[in-house]
DNA sequence: GTTGACTTTGCCCTTAGGGTAAGCTGTACA
DNA sequence: TGTACAGCTTACCCTAAGGGCAAAGTCAAC
């Protein structure tokens, strides 16, 4: 029997962590002592507890480990396989995020070192004021959480086509996107899939035109968050207020634009005079 | 004048984000009500809320953030394009941790599809009983982060190198690092990088030869950790006690060898009889 | 028997806010 | 002008994975 003390040391891993580890059921010492409260590990808790770290270092959480260690026997080498693909899935998502991350980062710097200041961009996004007239548009309404959100596009836009492809029906227009929650809300959006079509079959419903602020953004969807600040802050100064659900209008296909540096996205934001 | 409820809509931050982001300093309302406590911010300050998203984007901290935004006029350039250039850094350095990660993580996939069990390796860790010759060494001892090992390795063994061949003394093993902290600190490590060589010149010592646990690595440096582990368990089950630092002796050169597969590392532990 | 190393529990601290409650304020509508 | 309701305030507790510290009890060696 080892001490916490000895058995910390064998590991590699500090005697705070063996303790909040029991503390949260991941590994229990063999023996208490009763009278001292003594904690005894046994060496063959060893492999165990190695096997814990190598867990760690996949960035499983400790509740992840646990449900792993819990497992019955005869079930836990395919489940630890599912976990292990997923958590590598996960982990691949990462990666990419901060790929782009990095992209994003390696532009500013390269502005910042030609003088450009870091926001400078903002003062170039420009708002008009537009009528816009009204449309019949082929819809699906669905809550999305943020991180579906690239997935999603491809998905819900492709059911739209598909049903224009079927039924032989007349694009007006661009794919577009409404945002019905008011708020932005990470757990889900209430987020509208449109695209413009020339027969009133079902599926379809009217978007009522009517005056709109208006951006224009050339480049990387990053820019967008902006582009709404800078809308919102205008409809503030020019005296208007939100009527409706904003809604953006992607001219240019992503699929088929070279660079994001092509993309050409219009922003509209119903607004009356207040 | 905004309510903290309309330029939390603008920014397309919470309230409650803008409240803490008072509280640590990082941007406080234009103006604050003293009778009722609202706040109140101007539209002004949205491009400051812009920057302070766009800073956290690239994985600033808040107080690395609040540092930045404290920069004087004068200087804020420079200082900004160096923090983002050391961010950067930082990031990429993420990334490639995130990238062995996943190489380790297919490994044991593609282990555990076959049948082998994730931690099986260990049971073929194999320690024998031998006794070392005294050795006289060329060495540099330093204090290393756990961060700096990959640098440092190159760095070191590079110094001791160069010393061997200026002064033409003679090689008689490869290079190896003993290990003087006792315990695992992650944020510094008594490390001491030597090459045994013939001639005693002035910074060389005596390693002591004696009775020492013994393992062989084959395979990439990420099972050392369970080799140490092993170790330990074998000295304490055979009743043996350490008495001086363990040391790895890197039996093939990294930079030589093709694929990790090839790696071949000794650890020796230095022991008695209890 | 003593000393020093080891262990115990308990409490507070970390990041970047989220959630909730009780009470106060602003504004739109009748 | 009264009222209802949305919005605002502060205050308190919560997160994950432990680290640091203190007071008190325990173990092993000399």
């Amino acid at each position: 029997m080892l001490s916490i003390g000895e058995f910390s040391k064998i590991c590699e891993v500090s005697t705070k962590t063996l303790r909040y580890y029991e503390e949260v059921g991941l590994i229990h010492p063999d023996e208490i002592n009763l009278e001292t409260g003594y904690r005894y590990y046994s060496i063959k808790q060893l492999k165990k507890m190695l096997f814990i770290n190598r867990l760690k270092s996949y960035h499983f959480s400790l509740e992840e480990i646990r449900a792993i260690l819990e497992l019955e026997e005869d079930q836990s080498e395919e489940k630890l396989c599912s976990a292990l693909h997923r958590k590598r899935r996960e982990i691949q998502e990462k990666l990419h995020a901060l790929e782009y991350t990095l992209n994003q980062m390696s532009n500013d710097i390269l502005s910042l070192e030609k003088g450009i200041p870091m926001m400078s961009y903002l003062d170039k996004i420009e708002v008009q004021l537009v009528e816009t007239q009204p449309m019949n548009i082929l819809y699906m309404r669905e809550m999305l959480s943020s991180d579906d959100y690239a997935a999603g596009y491809g998905k819900y836009f492709g059911r739209l086509y598909e049903k224009i492809a079927k039924e032989k029906l007349t694009m007006l227009g661009t794919p577009m996107t409404i945002y019905h929650s008011a708020e932005y809300n990470p757990a889900g959006n209430d987020t509208e899939f449109a695209i413009p079509i020339k027969e009133p079959v079902k599926g379809t419903r009217d978007l009522p035109g009517g005056l709109c602020a208006k951006s224009v953004l050339k480049g990387s969807y990053s820019e967008l968050t902006s582009v709404y600040a800078k809308l919102r802050e205008w409809v503030e100064n020019e005296g208007y207020a939100s009527v409706k659900s904003p809604y953006e209008v992607y001219v240019t296909d992503p699929n088929q634009t070279a660079g994001p540096e092509e993309m050409v996205t219009e922003v509209y934001f119903p607004i009356k005079k207040k």
